[in-house]
DNA sequence: TAGGCCATGTAATGTGTTACATGATTAG
DNA sequence: CTAATCATGTAACACATTACATGGCCTA
């Protein structure tokens, strides 16, 4: 399982689970995420397995607290996760599904229609990370070669989302091309 | 749901599970992938709602096969997936994850052989997909304009993977450069 | 005759989402 | 006073994987 050890990752000093919801929202959603009702009882199994432990601490706004800390044993099931190699699982994406059945439409402007759509999308989320690159070299002020190791690895995991969403920019576009020398080729514009 | 659409794209033509675990092998696998014991429940449950029929049928070696037909409204529930837009879900990467939390391990070598270990595996499988549409390319005989709707968009699918893999190389390549600055700029090759 | 392929399925378990339930504090 | 945010959790459901169960036919 991902998740486990994705909380154990993030563990590396201690928070609620409140906490890690953020986290996952703000910096692992390029790559995971995660509801409040699922991180609850994942943190509760890695208790009972002896990889955290907590305890309640009182909040200044709203109920108490339960603050998770990782243990020894935690870091070593991270550890041995980090350097078992790669997990490269099969990815699943609906909307090429959608693409690859899309001629059963029976009309090509339907498909283009579709790419518009996903460029936009795609354009606009690398907008964002490009932003967030941004503001991590300001923030370092000095080259990415030379950032600490935690921040170096942050920076070659957000790159690769970059390169990964430019890809599909450069596939929209190649497949619009594509369709409008289909369509150019047709007087009327064909729809079939 | 996904797979539920996913099986009646499939069943354009009648097929039995088991023919469609095979497709499932072949041709679907770079977006999803699924085991017979999740294929045969989900047919039962789209035949329950009226979008297929099924028929036993004899088969040549082997047990009877249960061969499945999409009914018109099982067409009309492709159709509107679609046409409602792209499903663009959160992707999920693990190892992204692990390049993420690295740092942890306290030794950047170890990110490097993962880097290296994901570069080989990627390489490969490009050079799979360029194999399978130069093979596309030279049984059509003619530009991929002039495909036939379902070629069309069976090659636009398959360029969405090479655009994809090509970037996970391009990240691959260009963080191991970024490693090995790192490198030659302490004299001794650090660990941490 | 042993192992692989054809062909169907169920059961158990793991993983993830949506909906529900509760209640305090704070800003407008 | 109302809505948002803080903070915890359970229950029901949806989706996916692994293991198990059965048995005929074909090839080495």
């Amino acid at each position: 399982m991902s998740l486990e050890h994705i909380l154990l990752g993030c563990l590396e000093t201690p928070a609620s689970g409140y906490d890690l919801k953020t986290y996952f929202d703000q910096q692992i959603r390029q790559f995971w995420s995660a509801e409040l009702s699922q991180i609850y009882p994942t943190l509760k199994r890695l208790e009972g397995r002896g990889w955290l432990t907590s305890r309640r601490e009182p909040s200044t706004k709203g109920p108490p607290r339960k603050v998770y800390t990782r243990t020894p044993a935690g870091r070593e099931a991270l550890i041995e996760w980090l350097t078992g190699g790669p997990q490269v699982g099969s990815e699943r994406f609906s909307y090429l599904a959608q693409v690859f059945f899309m001629d059963q439409v029976g009309d090509l402007q339907a498909t283009r229609r579709f790419i518009v759509d996903v460029r936009g999308r795609m354009v606009a989320w690398r907008a964002a990370l490009a932003q967030v690159e941004r503001e991590e070299r300001d923030h370092a002020g000095k080259p990415p070669e030379q950032f600490s190791p935690n921040g170096l690895h942050r920076f070659i995991s957000l790159r690769m989302g970059i390169h990964s969403i430019g890809a599909k920019v450069a596939w929209c576009d190649e497949t619009l091309a594509l369709l409008d020398t289909r369509f150019a080729a047709t007087t009327e514009g064909e729809t079939r």
